[in-house]
DNA sequence: CTTCGCATTGACATCGATGTCGGAGTTGGC
DNA sequence: GCCAACTCCGACATCGATGTCAATGCGAAG
């Protein structure tokens, strides 16, 4: 338990100033090549770790990055940690994750401290918050980077990154219908997210291409949570001539169908085919494993910490709207079947 | 974006000097209440926040905790974050969480740099790298606070909070026997793990007290994934004469059981009784909902944020060895019925 | 009325790094 | 052979707070 090692015993051991030290640290130019790999060789060998503290305090740049939820107990916010905290980590960033609650009193009054407080390199805002326009607000006027994940509103002066809900969606109907499935049901996720309101559009123009109709008792409200879905399920299931086909906007709301159809002792797939989105972990444990669209998560995490961690996307000022479009993946699984 | 108001600001505006600001901010003692009320009306007017960076370097404290994982995408460390974030807000901390992966070549020397970076107030360890004593060991030698949770092993001088595993298994068997169950089956977790060793410790002593004998081939050894679950109940499945219940040490697990049961159309419960333990999202996303323990680890969370954040408890040296338990609850759903 | 003690307050150094700027040494073009 | 331009490096101030310590003011004790 020594007092840990600082630049100035670097310097002395090197033999330099703590101002070449400091440059060698931050691979500045304007250093000798053979005055640089000393200085390296004395850094391991005191095992030298710059404080981030001095560093944000005195450059009044940071090496947290924040990671914003509204509900981090989903599968979902795992995912997008795990895609964050791996690239930070790359970078020599770290990652403060916050709850938002957005209905809390004082939320905007928490965060404008935290931010304050932590100056934080840069925000990684999810769905649903990062529609919140208040929340968004307050960081451009504060001139923090914001990334935003699977939205593509741009708005404000946010970098955007999604993948495309719509296409991914109409591919999911597509399949549905390839399989001769005709009389097929969809449960809406919160429409004000936007991604929910690209899944329905894409189911919508998938069938309308296709020449079916849409029966409006089918299309079911939802707000992406199990429970939901389950309601959802029980709606669309309880009359006797129930759809072929149910494609809920996401694996939870899936989920739920499938649990209302168990209680009613429809068969999955073959009297029912029923089919999800986000590829969640809970997709593989249910029974029957659920088709569903594989969103990379963890991939667009990591795609906006690199856009975070650029030292040109960092000055304050006229950033540039990036949106970035990462590819999905369509799973299928066994729980759709023919019609 | 003007810069941000630093104590001189509220100095100036208040007509005291930086360090009486500083001595409110912090409530200290010796400072007359009328200043104190002026100097707190002048902060709350200009909506001054102390930087986190600059108090952590004079003061050498820290106004970050770190939580550390093995697998952030569990539902189990979704809800540990929540517990944890909740409470640090309280005691204005913050929360900076890293993945540790145990196999890592570089993990060790990350956590280091980490550490020394970051000058973290105290560290929360999950399982299982709880129990990894390098990682410890390092705290330990950095004298960081550490606070284990869901492990009841002391060793270093590490605090620990857990419930009591032993009793609630038993009284989880207890559950079954008292159904009419005599032929139970046990999915064991990963037996290096303190609560997983205490959960089968409390089936094999039910059964013993209740006079049952306990099979070999029916105590199966699992991961606490949803993978070796399914594995698990096929392996006990798969004869004609299977058990009538089956106790898996946690709920994945237990969901991997229902998922060979319905493979194998064994009804649940009416042929086969299934129960898990931790009352994780998923366990009433099944079909049926799992009768199971809830393990309040958003509580176990705070109650470990509580003792980091006390300032007692931040002094180096001779740390109390304390040890927390926190009830249980028996969760009675749909999994389970008569023999 | 003096003196001691305590509560209250501020001046100044300090934490560990980086920004600024200027000086010394080198190169190169004429 | 001289001046410009450039490279390399260190002295010093600075970031925004807190620790230390001495100065001040006040009431009570002598």
């Amino acid at each position: 338990m020594m007092p840990p090692v600082t630049i100035k015993d670097v310097a002395r051991a090197a033999g330099v100033s703590p101002k070449t030290v400091s440059r060698v640290m931050n691979a500045e130019a304007h250093v000798r090549p053979a005055v640089r790999d000393h200085v390296l060789r004395v850094v391991a060998e005191l095992d030298y770790r710059p404080n981030a503290y001095a560093r944000s305090l005195s450059s009044s740049r940071s090496y947290l990055i924040g990671l914003f939820f509204d509900d981090p107990a989903s599968g979902y916010a795992a995912e997008v940690q795990l895609g964050a905290m791996a690239r930070c980590r790359h970078h020599g960033y770290h990652l403060v994750v916050e709850r938002i609650d957005r209905d809390g009193p004082e939320t905007l009054d928490e965060v404008s401290r935290t931010l304050q407080a932590l100056q934080l390199a840069g925000v990684i805002l999810t769905p649903p918050i990062c529609d919140w326009s208040d929340l968004t607000d307050l960081l451009d006027q504060r001139g923090i980077p914001v990334v935003k994940l699977n939205s593509s509103r741009t708005g404000s002066s946010a970098a955007v990154i999604h993948i495309d809900d719509y296409q991914a969606a109409r591919d999911m109907t597509d399949h549905l219908i390839t399989l001769g499935h005709r009389d097929i049901a969809f449960v809406q996720g919160i429409v004000s997210h936007d991604a929910a309101g690209k899944r329905l559009a894409g189911f919508c123009d998938a069938m309308r291409c296709a020449g079916i109709g849409i029966r409006e008792a089918w299309i079911q409200a939802g707000d992406f949570s199990f429970r939901s879905g389950m309601a959802a399920g029980d709606a669309i299931l309880s009359t006797n001539d129930h759809p072929s086909a149910v494609f809920a906007a996401n694996d939870e709301m899936a989920l739920g169908v499938l649990v209302s159809a168990a209680h009613r002792n429809i068969a999955v797939p073959k009297a029912l085919s029923v089919v999800g989105f986000d590829d969640a972990p809970i997709s593989r444990m249910a029974w029957p494993q659920l088709t569903t669209i594989r969103q990379p998560n963890a991939v667009l995490a990591s795609v906006a910490i690199d856009i975070l961690a650029d030292p040109s996307y960092q000055q304050a000022g006229d950033r540039p709207a990036r949106s970035v479009q990462v590819p999905y993946t369509f799973i299928g699984r066994s729980s759709s079947g023919p019609a």
